[in-house]
DNA sequence: GCAAGGTC
């Protein structure tokens, strides 16, 4: 419930109707206040919002996670006196995962992993996360999402709304958005709320899928195919591709390429000297360098003839060297690499700790512009005590700080600066911390200044240059030794005299290839290509140096290892640009037109999904090139290896699509004492149809045939029966179809797919052909729906009648009954089916199922349903998946036999109880 | 055993 804020002011005037208002709309209220769930990105920013919004007068409690505390206060809220409760999550709630069984790498073909189902789902992680939010949801009736106001703080979002709407569907929900945390930003931010822009989170719904398929595709393909093609060096190796981490790799490669496929060329030059004294000033060639020494010889000569050196114009002018700029992440990790001798990993690492005992701001930043909110004296002060930078702390403190701005703001967080003095600190940290300091002091600072001389002088027409500098006041640089600026001394000249050089001659040079990359260069490139993040630079590269695809020279430069280089020139000689920048860019710039709204997420995903689909098995085509590329640099000969569809071979044979599901694939199993087989389907657990093979049942092996009497490949599978087990005449070794056809197979085994499943051992599950919805979890497909017409047919082993496909029928097997709440409850007059037998039959099941949550027609595409009352779109415009509202119509797995927390009936739960 | 993105 809530309201409009004129409607609020009128009620104001008439308290007591608006009690009787406000009751009547929301049950969750009793003592007339509204509770408002407000939830941040992470426990420091709830923590500070809390503490401006209360003015420190607020209550600290304990959530489910020790990391993340509950503050309560009170605070008007859209005009009325409110309970404010205040928490956070720890960056992303969910993530996208494979499914059951997918999650192992032998269960489908790497290609499958294009299309599959994916949930996100709550890590265990972050359980107690959910578990707080959930508890503390129930009873209140706004959300107010405070995450980060960037696209992935926008997705963190609706991850908590997702999780609220679960349990308190009709919470209002709002959107506070911050530039960074302070007293007035929050306060803007809580009298400004909009909604939640669904497009942006969408966005990154799209990417993280995308990351998963391709990632897990090509990482399973290539790491399962190159451990058997060179087993003695890739046996135990993981072979990755990820979207970022290949383009990091592809960046060492390119520059080691350059360098060795660099041609140097011979070039001269002309070199003036005129020392006095101990002073030896050189003056350089206007021209610089020519590449003919033919030329450079004639040019010298005609020096050389007239050696005296006029001068032509002597300019003084101010010259500066800038302060840097408001610290950043990148600039924090480039820094620490070069100047430091620490990397970027662990910095970021050291930073974090730092962060945590709350010496210095957040670390994760993209911001170098200071707030004008932040009291940057205030910071300053605090270091006035310092013996080795206290001086130059009081003296900006005398002058006022002058912070230098840069161009750069995520929104988020400010620069990173240090929020508390301390001189106790060791090694690596002490070295950071200091930087992060003399970086602050520095920026508030002012430039250096100098004077710049600049002499030029002719000798017999060529031009000649030399600069001196004299520095006037270091300024910033007394307090930041990372930065050189020295003086170059200069003789004293005068426009119009002559002198006599005291050394003229022509050299000649060699062209050089550019260095290797450092570390600091890797992430510039990184920056500039828009490869990861700012908080994940760091991850990428240590990635590609753990799976060896990268190694260090002399600790400093990158240099590819064979693997990277082989990989990196595999994909090159195939003609697919994987470890070229530009296809994350592509990907950049489609999410960009999700989140302006020009372009929906449905359609990238699926153009990006065919791109790749077709890269990978246009790879497996030409899988050979990957092969001898890392042949060649590994000096180790391929194993010979089938190159007919290897995405299949190596993993487990498919017998037919599975009955139940129809998308899945039935494969053969064994159990896991390794005695006996089954026949399951790949699904697991969404799909839950399996079939148990008697135990006379001693070998089995899917064949390479194909049933000739049935249609669409059946395979054929191979047993070995118990010696004289099976019946008279009956062969102890068989290869048969289990689709049918084979009716005496079939009536040995016990397997009939007609039917769902059935149940061939007494001893074993008989009843898990049921499709569920993992209720921790939202499912998400591809071009395929997620199964639920099961949901119609919960379908036990004993059900053997033929359902039409709009009938829904109970756990017996007979068509269910269409029952409608009589009890005045909030479900009054809703709509369940029930099995038809008497409430007093001792045999009858406990089917339950919401009328209104019926499943979808089994027809077409799923983003053509949304004429469909299951799909409905809520007050943000988002169109909610109906599927996660089922999903606690699914206790009929597994017999189903928890019982109601209300009602204590077993078959559905309190939620919904149809007793409400 | 897989990605990249948050965060502790």
């Amino acid at each position: 419930m809530f309201l409009k804020k004129n409607e609020i002011n009128l009620c104001s005037l008439f308290k007591n109707v608006y009690r009787i208002h406000l009751r009547k709309y929301s049950n969750k209220e009793v003592s007339g206040r509204m509770r408002v769930l407000n939830v941040a990105e992470k426990n420091d920013a709830a923590k500070n919002i809390a503490g401006h919004l209360s003015g420190g007068n607020l209550q600290r409690r304990e959530g489910f996670s020790k990391f993340n505390k509950i503050y309560e206060f009170n605070h008007t809220f859209q005009g009325l006196p409110s309970t404010m409760i205040m928490t956070s999550v720890s960056g992303h709630l969910l993530g996208y995962e494979f499914q059951g069984s997918y999650r192992s790498w032998t269960s489908c073909s790497p290609l499958e992993l294009f299309h599959i189902p994916v949930v996100k789902e709550c890590p265990n992680d972050f359980i107690n996360i959910k578990k707080t939010l959930v508890r503390e949801v129930r009873s209140c009736n706004v959300l107010v999402i405070w995450t980060d106001a960037d696209r992935e703080g926008e997705n963190i979002g609706f991850e908590i709304i997702d999780v609220c709407r679960e349990v308190n569907p009709r919470i209002q929900v709002y959107r506070a958005i911050l530039s960074e945390i302070t007293r007035p930003s929050v306060q803007r931010a809580i009298s400004s709320l909009g909604p939640p822009n669904k497009n942006i989170s969408d966005a990154v719904d799209v990417r993280s899928e995308l990351d998963l398929r391709i990632g897990a595709a090509f990482t399973r393909y290539q790491t399962m195919r190159l451990q058997k093609v060179f087993p003695e060096v890739l046996a135990k190796s993981l072979i990755s591709y990820g979207s970022c981490q290949f383009p990091t790799l592809g960046f060492v490669v390119e520059r080691y390429k350059d360098i060795q496929n660099f041609i140097p060329e011979n070039f001269w030059k002309i070199k003036v000297h005129h020392k006095i004294e101990n002073l030896d000033v050189e003056f350089s060639w206007q021209r610089v360098r020519l590449f003919d020494e033919v030329l450079c010889n004639v040019l010298y000569e005609r020096c050389q003839e007239n050696p005296s050196a006029l001068v032509l114009t002597v300019t003084k002018k101010p010259k500066s060297k800038w302060r840097p700029v408001p610290l950043d992440t990148i600039e924090l990790e480039k820094a620490a690499s070069r100047k430091l001798g620490i990397n970027a990993k662990e910095t970021m690492k050291i930073a974090e700790k730092l962060y945590s005992q709350g010496f210095i701001s957040y670390p994760r930043t993209e911001t170098n512009i200071f707030p004008k909110e932040l009291n940057l004296s205030n910071l300053v002060q605090l270091h006035v005590q310092d013996n080795n930078w206290g001086d130059f702390a009081q003296s900006i403190l005398n002058n006022g700080p002058t912070p230098r701005q840069g161009k750069k703001s995520d929104q988020a967080h400010p620069p990173i600066h240090p929020t508390k003095y301390t001189h106790v600190l060791q090694d690596r940290e002490r070295k950071v911390y200091e930087y992060v300091v003399r970086h602050f002091l520095a920026c508030l600072s002012k430039d250096a200044e100098g004077e710049e001389t600049i002499v030029k002088i002719e000798i017999n027409g060529e031009k000649f240059i030399a600069n001196g500098l004299r520095i006037i006041a270091l300024n910033y640089l007394e307090v930041y030794p990372y930065d050189k600026w020295s003086n170059k001394q200069i003789h004293n000249y005068n426009q119009g005299q002559s002198f006599m050089p005291t050394g003229l001659e022509m050299v000649d040079g060699q062209t050089s290839p550019p260095n290797l990359l450092t570390e600091a260069d890797l992430i510039s490139l990184m920056d500039k290509h828009g490869i990861g993040t700012d908080a994940t630079h760091a991850e990428h590269i240590e990635t590609i140096k753990s799976r060896l695809y990268v190694g260090l020279e002399n600790n400093k430069y990158f240099v590819p290892g064979e693997l990277g280089i082989g990989l990196v020139e595999g994909y090159d000689n195939m003609g697919f640009e994987m470890s070229k920048p530009h296809l994350r860019a592509e990907l950049e710039a489609d999410l960009k037109k999700i989140c302006e709204g020009t372009k929906s997420p449905l359609v990238v995903l699926r153009e990006q999904i065919a791109k790749y689909k077709d890269v990978f098995i246009k790879t497996t085509e030409q899988v050979e090139k990957l092969d001898q590329s890392l042949g060649k640099y590994l000096r180790t000969q391929p194993v010979a290896f089938q190159n007919n569809a290897q995405h299949e071979s190596m993993t487990v044979k498919n017998i037919r699509k599975c009955p139940v599901c129809k998308q899945t694939n039935l494969v053969l199993k064994k159990k896991q004492n390794n005695q006996g087989f089954f026949i399951t389907c790949t699904g697991f657990p969404t799909c839950r149809n399996t079939y148990w093979l008697p135990p006379s049942v001693i070998s089995a092996q899917v064949s390479d045939n194909v049933c000739f009497q049935c249609s669409g490949g059946i395979k054929l599978v191979k047993f070995q029966f118990n010696a004289r087990s099976m019946r008279p005449h009956y062969p102890d070794t068989y290869e048969g179809c289990i689709n049918g056809c084979d009716s005496t197979l079939c009536e040995i085994l016990q397997v009939n797919m007609s039917r769902p499943s059935s149940s061939s051992s007494s001893t074993l599950p008989s009843n898990r052909n049921v499709v569920t919805t993992n209720q921790n979890s939202r499912t998400r497909e591809n071009n395929v729906r997620l199964p639920t017409n099961n949901l119609s047919r919960p379908g036990s082993s004993q059900n053997t009648r033929p359902l039409n496909n709009d009938q829904v029928c109970c756990q017996c097997g007979n068509a269910a009954k269409l029952l409608t709440v009589t009890r005045e409850t909030a479900n009054k007059g809703r709509q369940f089916y029930g099995c038809p037998k008497p409430i007093s039959a001792t045999d009858r099941c406990t089917f339950f199922l919401w009328a209104d949550d019926q499943p979808m027609p089994t027809a077409g595409p799923p983003n053509t349903q949304f004429n469909n009352r299951n799909y409905y779109q809520n007050n943000n415009g988002q169109i909610n998946n109906p599927y996660r509202a089922r999903a606690v119509n699914n206790q009929s797995n597994s017999g189903g036999q928890r019982k109601c927390g209300h009602c204590k009936q077993t078959g559905h739960t309190r939620r919904n109880c149809p007793q409400n």
